[in-house]
RNA sequence: AGUCUCGUAGCUCAGCUGGUUAGAGCGCUACACUGAUAAUGUAGAGGCCGGCGGUUCAAGUCCGCCCGAGACUACCA
């Protein structure tokens, strides 16, 4: 009973490869056993790999650029868990920001105006939570499909009161130390919204659209002159009536031309960028008349240059207000200096408006430059232009137009009547249309407009040192995103706009007095509980905190102020950003809650998004943890490309190229998956998704780890090897074992070493490689035999195996095995499948999975670079021998007396004898003869060592690869043996030694030969009876091996065969009668004159014979 | 517009700090092998290494400019 049970435990063996249901089954074996649960819990506490989850949104289905990004995170946290760390994986869900507040205001047919009132703000945020978690399955599906590890039974959840709280620490941590202001910036506004927009809402696809608008070149003319006016280019004529100041380039050149007006005749002055003269007039011509220059738009002809100048010495020039309906309360008109100001376009000096630029704000600022501004009903400032987009009562001509089409009806944009009055006014130089790409709102189609609006900053500004400096700690994957594109975006770093005029989202923990000189920002739920209280006591109210933090229950607290006053909140959300950037605290309730937790996981040792998060969530991640902690958060980042389609176009559902993850999933497996985005291309380069790599994938590395798995299953069953047995020394193994097993730990070595590097793509792409190149197609070629021929001889028997089919399973098994754990990151479910088959059946180590095994480490006593080399010599020079017969026609079944092999130093000849056997069974030839120079059949080749000598002989160079090239074979005698030389080249002496030359064997005269770099091998094809003999002999073999396998015989069943007689098969069967019953298993092997029933079958030299074959 | 990445065979990619016949796999064609066989081997065809210019004895490799693809950032007037 107990050896019966004992005989139980097989290497399974399978029908056929199907990837897709070992997924599954793996899958269930993992859940019911708690795999990635043990897989954590069994590394030590102490000794931690830190991962953060960028929180997906499970508002949009996952896509397949997910499972992309999510490989590269599953696949380091695997390895370093089989490094032996703990590696906890909190999972995480973004759940607030535009495209959720979008989704419900598609489904519901609303717009923003509706919130409030169609639809309360309660209402409104009750269906965004909802949405949220729309397609949480799906994703928590694709998840355990794709074999991605991450903790999804307590992930963090931003809109959870417990998350705000700590993002309202973190802003209070910043209020605090001085980083937070509110300001009055320029921004993108949508009037027929009424919202402001976000620079994600204007990089909307389809946002940027060309539209016609109507330019103008306007004349300012200059203070206290005559007929001098500056000329200023315009795409938006309507900002005119605000303009306060022009601005020119510092060192650019500018001109001032005299020219007739083209409209009025007039003679005028007009300064503009020299280098934009020509976009303007034509030739110079000092004659000219008035009625030579007409209305159009084409350049027109001038009559001199009067003056030239640099920007610098404009600055300061005051100019008469061009259309003067409003006055500012400060002096302006004046002319500034702008470093945005470029002669690309326009006439090098910009109008500036500053209510409606963000550079021109920013430079009037500066300047101390006025905005024009009127008062609104209140009382307070506003621009001449309202929020519904249209020009306030005092800018009279217009008044009540709109700026811009917001399909309103009218005769003629507004733009074109204020170029008529300009025309008219005699204050226009030019106008034309011109056709530019301008932002529209995403929801509105209608063009958006730049306005001032009030905003909540964080001074990111003030800590950009710093973020710079540790930026610098941080190992980026690739290194130019972190360097360039992160590096170079910390350089420009602008002030982070953290407000957000929404809903649905975290509230902005700031309240304010009404007359906005006090205020209180917030910074736990339990202060505003105090905060409250005071409030209450003070105002006879009585509010209490809110169940839920979010609006609108959140705007109806009112707090005191210092002074008694009565405080509102601030009506902003912060930006969604801030939240994902919050989470390494956040995600812990930090520091109200698991305070040592989050010491023990922070900074991240590891984090991985797509490069698009560049300035996303890895900004926001380092911008929190730099002004808060004044530290990085994460050491290591690797930032993933796009997945494109086959021909390399984004996917997009317009295009109808998106892939459905599940759908590839389910056809070729996750691994599959996984394994073609790893070793296809390097993780940040744009991956090409194409099937047909992954049926490649499939085809080429699993199909043929499979095979080999399966063959070694086959033959151990049958040998009941399952590695109990004492492991053959090394030495005591054969050269072929200890070369599969030097590579095998080189492998290790490097491909631990790419792991640990965050190089997937070097990693996997070396196992591909191992497995193909080394061990199928070399190892277990070359040593079939040893594993079925001594199991026949024993007639399937088992028996004690003899040493060397010993050791070739052992070798096998731990190759496998290896091979198993090396790819177990990369491929988890394959890895696991058959580590499992092989540890299961041997019970060599206690792990009952890979996941949960050690990452191999590589005995560098194994190592045998001699060996490994040997053994590349013994592939090349097989490959040159079969090239040659196959030049040479010679079937490979036919033995062959010799190769010749030039040998050109000791050591080699010293090499190739070491493998000879291999070499000799592999091509099948008897012997190899060594040709050495003293044979004086040797040509050989004589190079330069261009390396050695490029750098000492510089422009000599040329000259002496000609001189050695022209070397005879006496020559390269000689060097060989004294191993210098002088060379002489344009009256230069200089001395070389053999260091500097690479000598290869060319040719062995009178024989056909083949080379590679530097081995040359001779095939002797000369053919004797002997010869032809066994030859022959193999040949019938082979066909009666065909005909048991067509026959369907059981490897061990023993035949009887009969030949029909044949001249050519008598010398065959006479020598090698023995030699083709032993290795068919028959027990006789007759030729008989006349077969009447046998089947026909053709051999060497166009012999047909009838042969019968049965089983016994 | 700026920053960054990419551009090598029909396709997907190697090509180390510059070194002289530019490689692999797939695909295609032909042949061979066959006790791993929905495999395997060998050979062949197939490359102005995106373009132009420069540095150098020597450039696929370094530099500049340009073209193309992509990402991010950007109100250019």
């Amino acid at each position: 009973m107990h050896l019966q049970n004992k005989d139980l435990a097989m290497y399974k063996e399978y029908k056929g490869l199907n990837l897709p249901q070992i997924d599954k089954d793996v899958l269930e074996f993992w859940e019911a056993n708690r795999i990635f649960e043990k897989s954590v819990e069994q590394r030590p506490e102490d000794n931690r790999y830190v991962f953060y989850e960028g929180p997906p949104s499970a508002n949009g289905k996952p896509g397949i650029h997910h499972v992309m990004a999510r490989t590269v995170k599953d696949l380091f946290c695997r390895y370093h868990s089989m490094k032996g760390k703990r590696v906890e994986r909190k999972g995480g869900w973004d759940t607030h920001g535009l495209p959720i507040e979008l989704n419900v205001e598609k489904e519901l047919g609303i717009t923003k105006e509706d919130i409030g009132k169609a639809i309360s703000v309660d209402e409104y945020n009750r269906r965004c939570r909802e949405t949220v978690m729309r397609y949480k399955d799906m994703w928590d599906d694709i998840t355990r499909k794709m074999g991605y590890w991450v903790d999804l039974h307590d992930p963090y959840i931003t809109f959870e009161n417990d998350y705000i709280e700590s993002v309202w620490w973190l802003l209070r941590q910043l209020y605090d130390k001085g980083l937070m202001y509110k300001g009055y910036t320029i921004q993108p506004y949508s009037p027929a919204a009424g919202t402001g927009l976000s620079s994600h809402e204007l990089n909307l696809p389809g946002a940027y659209r060309d539209i016609t608008d109507t330019s103008a070149v306007a004349q300012f003319k200059v203070k206290g002159k005559e007929n001098e006016y500056f000329l200023a280019w315009t795409t938006t004529p309507w900002t005119l009536p605000s303009n306060t100041a022009l601005a020119v380039g510092k060192n650019i050149s500018y001109v001032k031309v005299r020219c007739f007006n083209r409209y009025t005749g007039a003679l005028t002055d007009v300064i503009l960028a020299k280098d934009r003269l020509s976009a303007y007039f034509s030739e110079q011509n000092p004659g000219l008349k008035p009625e030579d220059v007409k209305a159009g738009n084409k350049p027109i002809p001038y009559l001199e240059v009067v003056a030239e100048m640099k920007g610098a010495e404009l600055e300061g020039i005051e100019y008469e207000q061009l259309m003067p309906y409003v006055q500012p309360d400060k002096p302006a008109f004046r002319v500034l200096l702008g470093d945005f100001v470029s002669t690309e376009d326009g006439t090098g000096i910009v109008h500036i408006a500053p209510t409606f630029g963000a550079d021109d704000f920013k430079v009037a600022r500066e300047n101390d430059i006025p905005p024009l501004v009127v008062k609104d009903e209140l009382g307070n400032p506003m621009p001449l232009v309202d929020k519904q987009g249209r020009f306030v009562n005092e800018v009279s001509d217009f008044a009540g137009r709109y700026v811009k089409d917001y399909g309103q009806e009218e005769e003629r944009p507004v733009d074109v009547d204020i170029v008529i009055k300009l025309k008219e006014e005699d204050k226009l130089f030019l106008s034309e249309k011109y056709v530019h790409s301008y932002p529209h709102c995403w929801r509105t189609d209608k063009p958006v407009l730049y306005y001032p609006l009030d905003s909540w900053f964080i001074k990111s500004t003030a800590a950009k040192e710093r973020m710079f400096e540790l930026n610098q700690t941080i190992n980026w994957k690739p290194k130019s995103t972190g360097e360039g594109r992160f590096g170079k975006w910390l350089e420009n770093l602008q002030d982070w706009n953290l407000s957000r005029s929404r809903y649905w989202g975290t509230p902005l923990p700031i309240w304010r007095s009404e007359d906005q000189q006090e205020e209180k920002c917030i910074g736990s739920v339990e202060e505003l509980r105090q905060e409250i209280r005071k409030a209450n006591e003070a105002l006879g109210l009585s509010q209490e905190v809110p169940n839920d933090l979010h609006r609108p229950y959140i705007d109806e607290i009112v707090l005191l102020s210092d002074s008694g006053k009565p405080m509102k909140r601030e009506l902003d959300l912060i930006d969604v950003w801030f939240d994902s950037g919050a989470m390494p605290s956040a995600q812990w309730h930090y520091p109200f809650e698991n305070k040592k937790v989050f010491e023990k996981n922070y900074p991240a040792d590891f984090i991985a998004e797509g490069v698009d998060q560049t300035r996303g969530w890895f900004y926001t991640l380092h911008a929190i943890a730099v002004m808060v902690f004044d530290s990085v958060s994460f050491k290591n980042v690797v930032s993933n490309g796009l997945v494109l389609d086959a021909e390399g176009n984004k996917m997009s559902k317009s295009k109808g190229n998106v892939l459905d993850p599940f759908q590839v999933i389910e056809n070729h497996s996750a691994d599959v998956t996984r394994w073609y985005m790893m070793s296809n291309a390097n993780p940040w380069d744009n991956l090409k998704f194409d099937i047909k790599g992954l049926e490649e994938v499939q085809r080429k590395f699993f199909g043929t780890l499979y095979n080999t798995y399966s063959f070694f299953a086959l033959y151990a069953n049958i040998d009941k090897f399952y590695n109990k047995e004492e492991q053959v020394p090394l030495s005591e193994r054969p050269e072929i074992d200890r070369w599969i097993i030097s590579l095998l730990n080189s492998l290790v070595k490097e491909v631990d070493a790419d792991y640990a590097d965050y190089e997937p793509t070097q990693a996997t792409r070396k196992v591909h490689n191992f497995v193909n190149d080394n061990l199928s197609n070399w190892y277990v070629r070359l040593c079939r035999r040893r594993f079925w021929k001594p199991s026949q001889q024993q007639n399937g028997k088992g028996s004690a195996m003899d040493m060397d089919k010993l050791a070739a399973y052992q070798t096998l098994y731990e190759c496998l095995v290896t091979v198993a754990k090396l790819m177990a990151p990369a491929a988890p479910f394959f890895a696991d499948w058959m580590y499992r088959n092989l540890n299961e059946a041997s019970g060599l180590e206690n792990h009952e999975s890979v996941h949960l095994a050690g990452f191999p480490t590589a005995n560098e006593a194994v190592i045998d670079k001699d060996l490994e080399q040997r053994m590349d010599y013994a592939q090349r020079i097989s490959s040159l021998a079969l090239s040659l017969r196959k030049k040479e026609k010679i079937r490979v079944r036919q033995p062959l007396h010799k190769i010749l092999l030039p040998i050109l130093d000791s050591h080699f000849q010293e090499q190739v004898e070491a493998v000879k056997g291999l070499v000799l069974s592999e091509i099948n030839v008897k012997d190899i003869e060594y040709v050495t120079d003293t044979s004086g059949i040797l040509k050989k080749k004589i190079k330069p060592n261009f390396k050695t000598l490029g750098r000492r002989l510089g422009k000599d160079m040329k000259a002496a690869a000609q001189a050695i090239g022209n070397m005879g074979q006496e020559d390269i005698a000689r060097i060989e043996k004294t191993k210098q030389y002088i060379l002489e080249v344009d009256g230069n002496s200089y001395e070389l030694t053999l260091e500097d030359f690479e000598i290869t064997a060319e040719d062995i005269p009178g024989w056909q030969v083949a080379g590679d770099d530097d081995i040359t091998v001779a095939l002797d094809i000369t053919l004797d009876e002997e010869l032809e003999a066994e030859g022959m002999a193999r040949d019938i073999v082979n066909r009666i091996q065909n005909i048991r396998k067509d026959k369907d015989f059981e490897v061990t069943d023993k035949i009887r065969v009969a030949l029909q007689k044949h001249d050519a098969l008598v010398p065959a069967v006479e020598k090698y009668g023995e030699y083709i019953k032993a290795e068919t298993l028959a027990t006789g092997l007759q030729l008989v004159d006349e077969m009447i029933d046998g089947e026909e079958i053709e051999l060497p030299g166009e012999v047909k014979v009838n042969i019968s074959v049965h089983r016994q």
